[in-house]
DNA sequence: GGGAAAAGTTTCCTATAGGAACATTGTGGC
DNA sequence: GCCACAATGTTCCTATAGGAAACTTTTCCC
């Protein structure tokens, strides 16, 4: 198959990007400034040489992805700004787009699971908010357990998380946590009220 | 053969090579692969060399930044997951199960990003909390943008979500929403206070 | 002004990024 | 199996990134 296949020529459009090559020195620096950084500190910060810093500014050298990574993080770069955003492209508007509101909704004696999205099918991921039924901790179902990987976040109440392979986890109103969820886990809330929480979670 | 390599200021531990570059050469793998290009064309296509890129997705290289930007246009990647993977360590076959207290922190003009989670290479799912500075509507940046899906659930606060194909969508505390990442997508907050709000990203 | 300390630049050298050519590993057809 | 040919991996060489230290400039303070 014939790819675009423009010769070396054709790659020159790319090429006169080179500019914000020109800029990049330019917007280190001012960021450092903007920090009130001198050039030891900024460089000691960022675990890289107080020369290589200098010269980069002054662009008088093509730095590494690994050097500029570490600078952006010391120095609060804004990422996007540093790739020419260039014109695109292709997005299939076909994953929708849409206020979860009222999804299926699920009971058991533990849990209450409310999905929060409809049209499953385009998507990957699967959120849903649960409660968490106050309860005695004494009684004790068996794991959940699904192939895949689940996010947590404790939106109210207090709760612990029991799992299979580590001890159980303490959790209130603004924690969260990811683990494997073939791993065997479940809640019990530990406040008189319910808890609630939001799952997500990725099937393998 | 190493350096002097000083202890520095104890930052220099993570800092040298091994860490992230683990995963970047596979994203830009998958990537590639997305697109259905064969390195060769790929590598035309962005101008570099065939080598180089296959060096680069096997992880046997540091590439520059020039070199990523070219290939981050290329292949259509998006800049936040790039910069998020940090340094980090050894796991183990299980994946692990941390109270997400402590991860990255990125701060932009809008948004205060950040991680839910330590220790990216073994996760799928990227989640974090962002706050989403107060201000005026109408100054605008471009578009985020980053191939995958991703769900978001707004902790507090009022905000609107404007999108590329949709039209603009109010948000309150407790709403959610699950959409197509590969469209433009920005937030702006719509009451005097910063709102907050939780992402769960997915990349393709 | 002088002169000391801090900030920034340039020099010098080693390790390595990047690319061309060569080598290897698929993958289909017969 | 064997052969062609495509795709990916590896080797080798040159240009250069990155850092330590030498050097220059700026900034204070007296």
């Amino acid at each position: 198959m014939e790819p675009v296949q423009s010769e070396e020529a054709g790659l020159a459009p790319e090429a006169s990007e080179a500019p914000d090559g020109q800029v990049l020195g330019k917007m280190i620096r001012d960021a450092r400034k903007e920090k009130g950084l001198t050039l030891e500190e900024a460089a000691k910060a960022a675990a890289i040489g107080r020369s290589t810093l200098s010269k980069i500014e002054n662009n008088q050298t093509r730095p590494s992805f690994e050097i500029i990574r570490r600078l952006m993080r010391t120095l609060e770069l804004e990422t996007p700004q540093l790739f020419v955003q260039s014109a695109q492209s292709s997005i299939s508007g076909r994953r929708d787009y849409t206020l979860a509101g009222r999804g299926e909704h699920q009971e058991t004696k533990t849990y209450d699971h409310e999905l929060l999205c409809t049209e499953l099918t385009s998507k990957r991921m699967l959120p849903y908010i649960s409660t968490i039924k106050a309860r005695d901790v004494t009684e004790y179902d068996s794991w959940v357990r699904h192939r895949g990987e689940e996010f947590m976040y404790v939106i109210r109440g207090d709760l612990v998380l029991y799992t299979e392979h580590y001890r159980p986890l303490a959790m209130s109103a603004g924690d969260s946590v990811y683990y494997d969820s073939g791993m065997g886990h479940g809640c019990v809330s530990t406040s008189d009220e319910d808890a609630q929480v939001l799952w997500v979670s990725l099937e393998i």
